[in-house]
DNA sequence: CTCGGCATCATCCGATCGGCTATCGAACGG
DNA sequence: CCGTTCGATAGCCGATCGGATGATGCCGAG
């Protein structure tokens, strides 16, 4: 019987990296690239004007909005093609982002060629594929549940980085020098240091915070 | 005339890299990829064995020694070949370090081919290469000097991202209190910052001190 | 040789931080 | 319906930090 090739979408913003995934793809008699973007809007378009079976996406687009909302959005579109998460980072921020915006799967760019054969034959599928490394991960996490941080507490890590005071942190969230201490507090004891650069590191450590 | 064919050797720890790579070289007539290398120890023994003419070193090789470290082995060896640097970051220190440890060029990886291609062909000639936004970020810096922190400097910022008290970064650089207090008012005056949560992030922020 | 940069040390003091304790309302489950 | 849990709020107080100022010794550049 004749099996339809499987139709991959590239998403990333490495000409270099398109050039190396299209190159090992194209080794593989069943699996077929239909076409490239290199952004977040470019890759919507592309689905809309291809739909591929399976979209390789990076996390990283440089400018603009990244692999993850690009993710939410194509899968938003009426019968979505599976997203593929194909990345060079496995923080565990990173790959829960990516998983609640719909990806099935997500690889890391240093897996060998066969991996993302496979990876690729089962996102087609539906079946979820996670990297070793990111599973094993994910594993280490879930058995030493790492401290949930609430909103008003990620709030003040972001401007604490910025080195502000606590009267400025209170004058900035409208509430009392004294409420911010406390959040503070409750910081410290979660991400186990006891200071406010501690918390700053371990904070951009674990990305729960942005940076450029 | 026959020009003889520019040899090549990839050290990139992700074999999509070197796989995207590979296919772009191999598109150009006078470009051949004689080898590729996953790590550091690899890169250098395949330098010794295969003799290329340029090396296109990525920056990050996961575990082990660096790309830096891997660029200076290579040039310490006997008629070493010239060495590209081919990576995602752009940090001045990243591009520093790398052209200190003998690189005689710094492309990005979400450069177009093109620019690739005739940077190779310029590093074979020990002509010095540089992104367009890699110069531009050079220039940048150049025109308003980046202040340069001390070893010393460095060495407090290190032990400041841990959340350590001033007491305890006094006794295990085994000076006085005064001392680091004194040092932490050069940094926070260098990095523009006037605390230290503040100066901490800044730290992570330009890559002055390490992360995982 | 002199100058400047670096590291070191010292002191004072107001501003700020971090730990402790406690209240209140919302959500949840029994 | 009530106890428990949890997030957000708040005040007190001793310990610590950050800024200002000044001094010493060392070393390399001009």
């Amino acid at each position: 019987m004749v099996t339809p090739m499987i139709r991959v979408l590239l998403v990333d913003d490495h000409p270099v990296v398109r050039a190396g995934v299209r190159a090992l793809l194209e080794g593989q008699p069943d699996i077929e690239v239909v076409g490239e973007a290199a952004a977040a809007d470019e890759a919507e378009r592309a689905v809309r004007e291809l739909r591929p079976d399976v979209v390789l996406m990076d996390l990283s687009l440089g400018a603009g909005p990244g692999g993850a909302t690009a993710t939410a959005g194509i899968r938003a579109l009426p019968e979505p093609p599976q997203v593929l998460v194909l990345t060079t980072y496995d923080t565990e921020a990173d790959i829960l982002e990516a998983v609640d915006a719909g990806a099935v799967g997500y690889l890391l760019k240093d897996a060998p060629p066969d991996e993302l054969f496979r990876a690729v034959r089962a996102a087609v599928r539906g079946e979820m594929v996670l990297s070793p490394a990111v599973a094993a991960r994910l594993v280490r996490r879930a058995s030493s549940p790492e401290p949930s941080l609430t909103e008003r507490e990620v709030e003040i890590l972001q401007l604490l980085a910025t080195g502000k005071g606590n009267r400025e942190l209170a004058r900035e969230l409208l509430v009392s020098e004294a409420t911010v201490k406390s959040h503070l507090s409750h910081i410290y004891t979660k991400l186990g240091v006891d200071t406010r650069a501690g918390a700053v590191a371990v904070a951009i450590e674990r990305r729960i915070i942005r940076r450029g």
